[in-house]
DNA sequence: ATTACAGTTGATAATGATTATCATATTCGA
DNA sequence: TCGAATATGATAATCATTATCAACTGTAAT
């Protein structure tokens, strides 16, 4: 069977109230970026479509995921190497970034002390979040313990 | 007088021990780079240096931007709209940013109270923290009561 | 099912910020 | 002053992303 995902369900609904079109390469390219579990950059999931269905070009992979991040089931991340990633939103809901500057790999955590202690320096400067982000640069536990380790 | 300000004895200082050389443009980009107490893009320095300065190029502009960041004089600034912004950090050490997403104003917050938080994060996570960005994104003060102006 | 049109597609050109190249010019210690 | 090492500016190259556009497709009404 193929399930119906919410996410399925959001981007139909959000295609149909603005009266754009559920293409095959649409669907394609959503159902490819759901069966990623990481960030993805729009070259990444190009390149994974690529072997099973070579018609799909660069450029509406782009366009898709602009699409999915404006309906919210998608979300840009840029960390400043200027390439943008995307991550699916739904099941995670809101999360920052400790980053690794070693091996790369990238750690979710979420701290709601620090989201409230945002908001509050937020309003202390009159000013209204819509949204924010926070990212930790550094050392992660494994590479850490790598350096350790040397003998 | 030239006051021989902190950053030039910077600069001079890690030249010589990198063995780089102190030239003319490098002394005329930090100067205006210094006089300059907002961000500003490799391009709008130059900009501002053509006038008076029609030979310095734009390559040597970016160059000497990356010296001034290794050196700790400046600070490179992502916002995600894909052009790199400067700032000076002597002086206004550490600090985060409030970003206008209407007027593109940007306001430096400090929040010690946020800083101990993360630290305890990372920690939690086993994460050894060397930098970090956080950025609200929202309207700031003066759009928002403009909005509410509307007569 | 057919039609017709609005929206979509892929190939590729274009863009815009930044970096590499390279022949010429400068710096600075000996 | 000289010479080796480093810098410079003009411009080509790069890289991610977006625009262009003729051909194609989804959709809703017929």
């Amino acid at each position: 069977m193929t399930p119906i995902t919410k996410e399925a369900e959001v981007f139909t609904g959000y295609l149909k109230e603005k009266d754009l079109k559920l293409t095959e390469q649409r669907k394609i390219i959503l159902d490819a970026f759901l069966n990623i579990e990481t960030h993805v950059t729009a070259e990444e999931l190009y390149n994974k479509l690529k072997p099973n269905n070579a018609n799909i070009g660069v450029a509406t992979v782009y366009r898709t995921l602009r699409l999915l991040c404006e309906c919210g089931i998608a979300n840009e991340l840029k960390f400043g190497d200027g390439v943008a990633r995307y991550e699916h939103l739904f099941g995670h809901e809101h999360h920052d970034h400790l980053i690794c500057i070693r091996c790369g790999k990238y750690t979710e955590v979420c701290d709601p002390a620090i989201e409230e202690l945002q908001n509050k320096l937020a309003k202390k400067n009159h000013f209204q979040v819509l949204r924010h982000r926070m990212e930790l640069y550094g050392i992660c536990e494994d590479c850490s313990s790598e350096k350790d380790s040397k003998h």
